[in-house]
DNA sequence: TATTGTTATACTCTATAACTATA
DNA sequence: TATAGTTATAGAGTATAACAATA
């Protein structure tokens, strides 16, 4: 096995490296939880949708970071798989106003259910205020980076 | 522009969301003060080599959760760079022993000053104690995912 | 002119499976 | 038989550039 335990000193004092490995870990995690059906990038913009139904699609996309080209095929999957809508956009016949559908709401609601409990366990791992604190000191990070 | 002010109340209180974000703008961060010569695995992957010299490839691979396979090219092409080199691996005919040659150590010498600085921001932004906060539970979410 | 959604295209990163040479 | 490195291959996931329709 050469199970020779390495020394990983220089890059625990990193946050970068950290975060990276966590981001790991989370996905594995969010996985076994949710499935192969969705990604968890998928799952964060239905979430988006459902809290802002009828944006369109650059609007998203800029949410979340993507191009608006990148954003195209990942519509048209969940489109094809019944979760959400192209609807018409009112004022803007160039765009479409993007909801989701009925089926979509209810997977929704159901990994929303699974990922809780994993947040929970996270919860219970950390400590509530740990937890909380944890977020919060991310979206800090994400201050502090965006200068 | 459409600044519509979304809502991201849901997505606010997950970890897994913000751990994502937070390594998104973590990355941008790396790739701005270090360049487009090195992509922030590969200058993890330097960090461990010179912190374990001689160690195989799959060990390595294994260190930083990829196949053994996926590190191959990596490996390749930090070679045909110059910066590290595969030696002849004592005892064992299948494997390399992987170190950093001295142009490596010198680039990360590099890298690694410009990445304190970035460290060092974090600090700044955060507080001391709250980046070391930081680090440490990203280090026992890892635990209480890995379970 | 500028913007929305789209397409075509390409590039990066990764894994799986099968091969080879050793063990 | 099992393992280390490699190859061939395929699949995500992303961006850039250019286009048509509309603003």
């Amino acid at each position: 096995m050469n199970k020779a335990a390495l020394n990983f000193g220089s890059l625990m004092d990193m946050v970068g490296v950290e975060l990276r490995h966590s981001q790991i870990a989370a996905e594995k995690a969010f996985v076994s939880v949710a499935g192969k059906q969705i990604l968890p990038g998928h799952f964060t913009l239905l979430m988006l949708i459902r809290d802002n139904p009828g944006q369109n699609q650059t609007t998203l996309a800029n949410a979340v970071h993507l191009d608006r080209s990148s954003m195209v095929p990942i519509i048209d999957d969940c489109e094809s798989k019944g979760w959400l809508e192209r609807s018409a956009f009112d004022g803007d016949r160039r765009a479409y106003a993007i909801s989701l559908t009925s089926k979509g709401k209810r997977l929704l609601a159901t990994l929303e259910k699974r990922v809780d409990v994993l947040e929970q366990r996270i919860g219970d791992g950390l400590g509530k205020e740990n937890r909380a604190l944890l977020i919060s000191l991310l979206r800090s990070l994400q201050d502090v980076l965006s200068d």
